[in-house]
DNA sequence: ACCTGAACACCGTTCAAGT
DNA sequence: ACCTGAACACCGTTCAAGT
């Protein structure tokens, strides 16, 4: 229940932001987005509740230093890769992983600077595309498409996580789901009556980096054709 | 202030969940998504914070069906295209300019039944790309790629909103953010040094519509040739 | 059946007071 | 400089009581 060991991890009184951080980021996995309370987490690293404004200003800026934080993990497990385009099929992938591991991490995520792990996701993507050639002017919207895409399903996630916090319930929502769209009238839904029989078993993972090979495939396009 | 006329618009008392639903947008869209309370609620209703519970189960489906609402007003607007790509393309402005108007919508949609304007949405898309040819193998991740790079972007302008709530310092924040890639080492972020310059005075939209566009291209590419 | 509004169990945030 | 924890100003949600 709580730590009384002295031990060796450092003595229980150092306050760190970083102490902090990583005390959220556990409150937020195991207890859920509801979980993170000051009251909390100030209990978890044995001090007062106002003793954590000393490092952070706000709720705000601790979920996105969280999340910052989650996303400096996933990039770090990225091997490097040669070819331009397998990296970036490694580096959404891993942050596919990041946000289902932690879909919290979806909403809180913005261009700000402050965001050290994002900026260099930000860097990433882009310096590879210019690896790929993509002339000056497509590059920027190449860029803006690639990062949206795979920030946007991470926000995604994180929404559907919020409403079905079990992995269970999940299946069973998708099901459900599933259900409800058989039930529409062929006429009016073909698409989505006949879509209802793949959507149960899917791989989301897979469709996922399908998304990407979709934008990757386009940006090729604007590539000017060497010979 | 209150509302006092009997006027013709009905008595006071016709509570119902379409009226708690407008209600609650309105004051979203004037106070922000923290505006929203039920005591809030209940006082522009005129009516006790209780009585909402009688026709909404949780805050958590308020904001849901006041995404779904602005959803379905956004989808009425698109005018009827014949050229599928054109459609897919009306769809996407629609929602975005939705989106941008009501930023908080953007994190409650989810693939709920329950949310019919949603259905509709997700229909359109994927009937459209029976239209254009796609093969059903190809049509699901085709399908989900762009309703996620959709309704994913939205999500993203969300978070953004929430953190500069007003259109002002939403320019300085961008300006701001590209100073400060300005001042990366060019070396090592020479992705973002370079497009410090394009940042800050970039079209959103069209930017938007760039990467619908990539992601229509790959579409293409899916397609059996015709000949 | 539908509405009221006080009451409950929480929050984030502040701040005087301590060390 | 850093920490404490009570106090403040809120929340969502429930529920006995009313009509």
């Amino acid at each position: 229940m709580t730590r009384k060991t002295p031990s060796s991890e450092r003595r229980s009184h150092a306050l760190s932001r970083e102490a902090i951080v990583e005390g959220a980021i556990e409150l937020l996995d195991t207890e859920g987005e509801r979980g993170l309370t000051f009251r909390a987490l100030a209990a978890r690293l044995c001090t007062g509740a106002g003793a954590i404004y000393w490092y952070i200003s706000d709720k705000d800026e601790l979920m996105a230093a969280a999340a910052d934080h989650v996303l400096g993990l996933a990039l770090a497990t990225v091997r490097e890769e040669s070819d331009p385009r397998a990296a970036i099929r490694a580096d959404a992938l891993a942050l596919f992983d990041a946000f289902e591991a932690h879909p919290w991490a979806g909403t809180s995520l913005s261009l700000d600077p402050q965001q050290s792990a994002m900026v260099r996701f930000l860097e990433r993507i882009g310096s590879r595309l210019i690896t790929i050639g993509v002339p000056p002017q497509a590059r920027f919207d190449a860029w803006s498409a690639c990062v949206n895409y795979i920030l946007g399903v991470a926000g995604q996630n994180a929404a559907q996580a919020r409403s079905h916090p079990h992995e269970a319930s999940r299946n069973a929502t998708l099901q459900a789901v599933a259900d409800s769209w058989k039930r529409l009238d062929p006429t009016t839904h073909p698409f989505l009556h006949e879509t209802a029989t793949h959507l149960p078993g899917h791989d989301d993972r897979a469709q996922y980096l399908a998304g990407i090979e979709l934008i990757l495939a386009g940006v090729d396009r604007t590539l000017v054709p060497v010979r």
